[in-house]
DNA sequence: CGCGGGTTTGATGATGCTCAAGCCCGGTGG
DNA sequence: CCACCGGGCTTGAGCATCATCAAACCCGCG
């Protein structure tokens, strides 16, 4: 159960086996299945959450209706939203399942436990927070410098393996293009080769 | 000197005398005038670079030779192409002075050292870049849902201190559209009140 | 006074959106 | 086993928005 976890973390820093132990006894595995939330609109995000299986979506809704993707998770990535979470104000946003996917939960006291007790931890959280950062960097500057059609290529370039396992509407609002557009893309794309 | 960077950690974090001693030790002032350089493309991103006075911009330049902007700073922030500043790679973006600017820098290796010797300093770290994200994945949201105008409008009221500093052609630059577009946004919005 | 950077304005065209319909396919129930 | 859903993807027509290109304007500064 905990070994996404582990693969995870021990490719980024060395952690002792203690650190980790405390790690999974401050964890609470959840399972989510298919169209399930994780945190919804209005609600407090009171979790950061370890995917080690499945795949979720994190999102908005604006005054129409219209669904607007933040942010996919697969195994191996973590899914928050840290506003709210740090915060501890109900938040404008939503996180639900994809896939039937299990989750380790993780909570703020634990994590404040966990960084004073497991110092690894931090350096571990560090690095993933970087990772973060720079990911929205440049999914950033795509969006002041690329066209759709050249984001929606990086896009399938750079997560292959999402592309392959979520819905192309939701790729499309991820981009910040309608599902339609994506399409005539994508016809597009397939005539010049 | 470091009055400004003495005020941006204690309004975060507690930091004993002695580690904020460490800190200044290790970092080098620098001044830039008006349009000179911090980053160029092509260079490694040798500096985190704090601001204690002045305005800077974080850019890169397509292909056509239009500048796309990043980001701004302005005192209280810091600047750094975080992916070529950990991997020492050459970077592909570039920053620069819009104001003369006092700068404080310091380079990957005293950052390292930074952390091994003063704890305060890592907890400190975190925080900014939590904000960092933050303010990054608020970007990304008004990127996919909402409107030029409405972009504007929040950029205004978020960021005044910019606002009033930074030519519009920038701020257009970094909401993503022309600077003609939003010229005609303004219109529309100071004809509407 | 003239120059240059920054902003605005206008005309035109490209691009993406909206609304609406059709298609394809896997799943369900008669 | 087949008919019928329904979700997801595509297609089409018309429209709105934004980009482009070009010119004018404004203003601070040498």
């Amino acid at each position: 159960m905990f070994e996404e976890l582990r693969k995870h973390i021990l490719s980024r820093v060395d952690m002792p086996e203690e650190d980790f132990n405390l790690t999974t006894t401050l964890m609470i595995p959840k399972k989510l299945r298919k169209r399930q939330y994780l945190l919804q609109e209005g609600d407090v995000c009171k979790w950061l959450a370890f995917i080690s299986k499945g795949c979720l979506r994190h999102f908005s809704v604006d005054e129409s209706g219209t669904e607007h993707i933040q942010r996919f998770g697969i195994e191996g990535w973590w899914m928050v939203d840290l506003e709210s979470f740090q915060s501890h104000r109900p938040s404008t946003e939503n996180i639900d399942a994809l896939e039937d996917s299990e989750l380790l939960l993780i909570d703020h006291d634990a994590l404040t436990e966990l960084s004073r007790a497991a110092p690894a931890w931090d350096r571990y959280y560090k690095v993933v927070l970087e990772e973060e950062f720079k990911a929205a960097r440049a999914r950033i500057s795509d969006f002041v410098s690329v066209s759709p059609k050249e984001r929606y290529l990086r896009f399938v370039e750079t997560y292959q393996s999402l592309f392959q396992r979520v819905p192309l509407h939701h790729i499309a609002s991820y981009l910040g293009i309608t599902p339609q557009s994506l399409s005539r893309i994508r016809k597009e794309l397939s005539r010049q080769k």
